[in-house]
DNA sequence: CGCTGGCAAACGAACGTTCGTTTGCTAAAG
DNA sequence: CTTTAGCAAACGAACGTTCGTTTGCCAGCG
């Protein structure tokens, strides 16, 4: 967990080619990393090369070297900054005061968005996160549990209010509706017939009707 | 697809060892696509040799091609084993005539008893797919879709009879429900607290009420 | 302005290992 | 005797990674 920069951040404006002159643009580590995603999720970590990622940013292999060191280490950043995100959604609406309804929608559509926005790092924590060395794992299905825990607790809350009823084993309830949001990552494709917003607000019906 | 026996069956008393002697079997055909089955959905496709394979079953890699044709033939194997089991439940639920809800709950608690009882080849079926030769993976997304059709149109009936209330949406609802089922095999562990039958009542539950 | 030193990015060849697969052979089973 | 299952050695290709070198950019200095 070392309090690391999250490396969400800002675009940074990187660059900022001042003229006409499109060049062949020299590549950064986040660069790297972010191919890298977009490839893990795409392939999987063992059906990817590291030529293949080298050849993604045209450039070789060997060349990726100069900016990570190294395969696992560029799945651990990729599987770091996804969880990142997740956790950060959890710390906001836990620190929020709102009602357990209104926690619970925000929990759901925060996640929905974030899958939606950043679907190659949610894909490969999601998918890949079994193929990290041991100690980085266990990290991440730490974080993983406690951010399982931030809906679980938001459950059980309503249903000390009255507001959920038909939630008995919060545990399991909140494993039943990550488990449609995670699902997202597996069919949604942006160029589909729904938008972004007409499934997440389908996909919030579909889980409140199903705890109220 | 090619009218394939289904494989699942029953064990089929394989050897019957009459007496005492219980001495190193020789490997069937079956035994190393089981195999082949168990290590995909542990270690994925590409996270498998066929050396690691071989050595779940005793034998040097190269031994596997006495029985098979190569890994890739694995795959595919695994897989269609898998899809038929699926087919084979929704061809049977839509051939009964019970209500829409009778259905929508045989086809759920079916879904849930493969994916239990078939672990490793639903595992397989579900995160591997994507891997397969394209032609065979064509056809595998082709039953697929099939499979799908069969919530879809129980939901629909239902909403015709006034049974499913808020489901607008089908298709994406049994999207959705199937999200759902298809997540126990990441989560689902045998010597887990909830047995069996527990997990699948409170699925049925949820979904339920998602859908009425 | 024109050098020049430093540095990071990328190259390209090579390393040792592992991969999927092929081949010829042997031993057991029917 | 024929078939089958498995071994053992080997194949070429691809793997992750290392290394010495080349390139392009820019800051500092005369």
């Amino acid at each position: 967990m070392d309090g690391a920069p999250v490396t969400v951040a800002a675009p940074k404006d990187q660059g900022s080619r001042t003229s006409s002159e499109a060049r062949a643009r020299r590549n950064t580590k986040e660069d790297v990393i972010r191919a890298a995603g977009r490839l893990f999720a795409q392939r999987g970590f063992h059906g990817t090369s590291m030529r293949d990622l080298g050849g993604e940013l045209g450039l070789l292999g060997s060349s990726l070297y100069s900016h990570v060191g190294g395969k696992n280490e560029l799945l651990v950043e990729v599987i770091r900054a996804g969880a990142a995100v997740f956790q950060g959604l959890a710390d906001e609406v836990i620190a929020s005061d709102g009602t357990p309804t209104a926690q619970m929608r925000a929990l759901i559509g925060g996640h929905i968005h974030i899958v939606l926005e950043h679907q190659d790092e949610a894909r490969t924590f999601l998918d890949e996160a079994r193929f990290l060395p041991h100690e980085e794992r266990a990290a991440i299905i730490a974080m993983r549990d406690r951010y399982e825990d931030a809906f679980r607790s938001v459950l059980d809350r309503g249903i000390a209010t009255g507001e959920f009823a038909h939630a008995a084993d919060s545990t399991l309830t909140a494993i039943l509706i990550l488990s449609v949001l995670n699902a997202l990552v597996r069919w949604y494709r942006a160029d589909g017939s729904r938008g972004p917003d007409a499934v997440a607000e389908h996909i919030i019906n579909f889980v409140m009707e199903a705890i109220t």
